[in-house]
DNA sequence: GCATTGTTTAACAAGGTTGTTAAACAGTAG
DNA sequence: CTACTGTTTAACAACCTTGTTAAACAATGC
């Protein structure tokens, strides 16, 4: 692995909360050298300009998550007990990088371009790493084992009804202005309602 | 009703438009003014500052979200056909405003304080509109007629996943390059799979 | 000592941001 | 015509942004 110095550590630690708090756009360079100790031109000299940091960043990030998502799916075990790993471990990932999302959006929205090189491997992860389940669902399906649904669809809800949990952190934290243990309580039943959703979505009248 | 002039009502749109698409930070008053055709100096002269034209904004959109919303959970229906009608007008309603949950994210998280006002209101919508029905659905819990749930997270799960297939729209169109048409196609299915994932979380087995 | 290399600083450039202001303009009432 | 009103323009100020650069500094090998 690549071995980073002092200064260029301290440049790194600062960007990645910098940036994940203030996103992309709303990051300043200046403020990022500020809170890691050295003059702003450190940065450039380090990591060329404001967009390369940012990349570094997000690489490391997207590595992070990648790797928690690869091989909780095998083939060999039920689809339930599967699907509820899958829920628990996207859900426990989320809540160790709750700021995550919310730049990932943030990019999309106003530089997609810097996201065009993740393409492949989220096309990778989705499609192979779940998609190839489709044929034994759709064999669970004609058997009357879970209810018709469409894969797509399914990995649709279970992704997004965690993510939502954690986004909405922002407005019940900053609007609504809970505290940190209301918070908590709060995911903790989110994430057995999620369970519950999923599970009868599938196996109702079973 | 206020009435704006030519000039006032061209700051307004193009002030929604921008604000709409890059946020409160992101958006510029100068591109404003640009896209209105007039000099920046004249949304000064109009608004006072960058803030108040984009409260003003804000207020409106608001206004016309909380009137979507109002009046569309009558106590005499039944539990499902209210529920059923609240998805829909809901999803009916991002669909028209689909950069709309963008903004509040963005403001809550930046500006969050820009949003106390309205605090109430959605206090007052949620709390009063929706779980005055709490009762009800306690006794049809015990009656056996539905599954027992928390109303506040069928609440919660009914809001995040209509608003997720809006959110993700940003991705599916930036980086995964979807085209209006595919994005229509992708709603329909969602709107469907909503409704039948909720509709299993409240009576399957029944 | 001295040259070389990599690191750091301070100053600067170029451009974008919000906001102000004096002067010009247009319409209207007296 | 004139004086007053509200509207609009152009220029400017102050600040913040990213990025560059020359010079100073530190560590190392010769």
């Amino acid at each position: 692995m690549t071995e980073y110095n002092d200064t260029e550590q301290a440049i790194l630690d600062a960007a990645k909360e910098i940036f994940l708090e203030k996103g992309y756009r709303g990051a300043s360079t200046v403020k990022i050298a500020e809170m890691a100790g050295v003059t702003h031109a450190m940065l450039h000299y380090y990591f060329r300009n404001k967009e390369k940091i940012f990349q570094k960043i997000l690489d490391m990030e997207m590595m992070e998550m990648f790797c928690a998502v690869r091989g909780t799916m095998s083939r060999s075990a039920g689809l339930w007990e599967t699907l509820e790993k899958v829920i628990n471990i996207h859900f426990d990932f989320l809540n160790t990088h709750r700021r995550f999302p919310f730049l990932i959006l943030n990019v999309a929205d106003s530089n997609p371009e810097m996201l065009e090189k993740y393409k492949k491997h989220i096309e990778g992860v989705v499609m192979e790493e779940f998609l190839k389940h489709k044929d034994r669902m759709d064999k669970w399906v004609e058997d009357g084992e879970i209810n018709e649904v469409d894969p797509f669809q399914l990995l649709f809800t279970v992704v997004t009804l965690n993510l939502s949990a954690f986004m909405s952190l922002t407005i019940m934290q900053n609007v609504l202005k809970w505290d940190e243990e209301e918070v908590e309580k709060f995911l903790a039943r989110r994430k057995e309602e999620i369970v519950r959703t999923v599970y009868l979505r599938l196996y109702s009248n079973k």
